[in-house]
DNA sequence: AATATATACTTCGTGATATGATGTATTATG
DNA sequence: CATAATACATCATATCACGAAGTATATATT
């Protein structure tokens, strides 16, 4: 996908990613996979922008001797969500715009 | 607009407000104003970054003793459109992912 | 036992880019 | 005669995705 066009959607997706249960940095790129691919460095950039923004809180847990940190997403953050719905229109109809055949030949 | 995810869109509304005919600055954020607002900073960058990837191609013409860029879209300004298209599919399921509701509470 | 792979988080430097501010210049409007 | 509209240009700034490189442990493979 066009580098500048993820740019949008990356936000939006990690909050979603988080939005149902609570996650951490390796699962939530992993279950991104599917959808859009993103490094590791771009996540943890991404996850530090998003708790300075009030979008999600962190918390760090062991597991298995291993450090985890789980994102847990705030009201922000659904409001960012519900804030991407309501763009959603404005995108529709930019893509209309950007499609429609013109007959002027 | 969220700032990022226009970044991902103004490049092809440029190209698509020139798909049909030839048209300059001025005319271009006029007609682009509807779907998506863009300052003339950002418009000539863009125009300009378009150019050097072949895009489009300029002639300057003079409109009643004024100047006037004329862009006109090439080959690969129509094949970036298309491709444009193809992503949205992917567009499209990364929206549903984002605002599915699951039902796991 | 040694090596490779998967898990998990962190930091740094780089390049791309949108935008406000500012500037130049002409024409139309009130 | 001043203001707005038309028209293009440049610069500095801030934001951001990403590759590269690093640290560390657990599991699978040879």
């Amino acid at each position: 996908m066009d580098a500048q066009l993820k740019r949008g959607l990356l936000d939006v997706c990690v909050l979603a990613a988080i939005k149902n249960e609570d996650s951490y940095g390796y699962k939530i790129i992993k279950d991104l996979s599917e959808y859009i691919k993103l490094s590791e460095s771009t996540l943890y950039t991404i996850l530090k922008r998003l708790e300075g923004g009030g979008m999600l809180t962190v918390r760090s847990a062991e597991h298995f001797g291993r450090l985890r940190k789980y994102y847990h997403i705030t009201k922000s953050g659904i409001n960012r969500i519900e804030e991407f719905k309501s763009e959603w229109k404005e995108i529709i109809s930019i893509y209309e715009f950007v499609t429609k055949e013109d007959n002027n030949e």
